[in-house]
DNA sequence: TATAAACATGAACGATTGCTCATATGTTCA
DNA sequence: TGAACATATGAGCAATCGTTCATGTTTATA
């Protein structure tokens, strides 16, 4: 346990991190961590424009740390799954120390 | 438990990420994930350029992955807790499914 | 003290990134 | 069908990043 496995993946890992790696899409994250939102919901409750917000959930459906669902003409983004949530509150721990 | 806990801290955890959003600094942690290395040691275990071990070392230093201890014109590099090995092996769990 | 070894650092440059702005696509409803 | 709404997308641009190359700093040893 917490003894690092596999001496490969730097590379994929690197790109999983890099979806972390921005603040806007941090806070995305985390406003979907309180459950699913559609676009524009994100964007206000980010205050991130709804282009950049639709930009970068781009990227994090790329990641598979999103996905989406059509309902009309709106369309609902949630976390992929726990794993994002983990991440994300190992990030936390880290940073409170 | 697996529930987002702060919703404020984005930039802070954007920062973190940052830190592991890069191939060689990847690298570099798994590489010292095998134990403490001095910087020739982590450039010939890694691939990657003297030079360019030693700038990410300053990266991951300012981010608080890694610590250093100088014996004589040598200096010993290792991860700076087991954060890091769990933020890697989170990782990898996501990766591999 | 002069030299070599181990590491750090600064400048410079190409590559990538994230935004804005304008526009396109898809959907609903009158 | 046409207007309005929700979202996506492409071009363009400033900013950031990671490398190399050259050189600086620190320590040991002859």
């Amino acid at each position: 346990m917490d003894e690092i496995k596999s001496a490969d993946d730097a590379g994929k890992l690197a790109e999983l991190y890099k979806a972390f790696a921005d603040e806007t899409r941090v806070r995305i994250m985390i406003s979907l961590g309180e459950g699913a939102k559609c676009v524009g919901d994100i964007a206000s409750a980010t205050g991130v424009s709804q282009s950049a917000v639709s930009h970068q959930l781009k990227t994090l459906k790329y990641a598979n740390l999103v996905s989406c669902q059509r309902d009309g003409r709106v369309i609902t983004y949630e976390l992929a799954d726990d794993h994002v949530r983990t991440i994300i509150n190992m990030g936390l721990d880290h940073i409170h120390e």
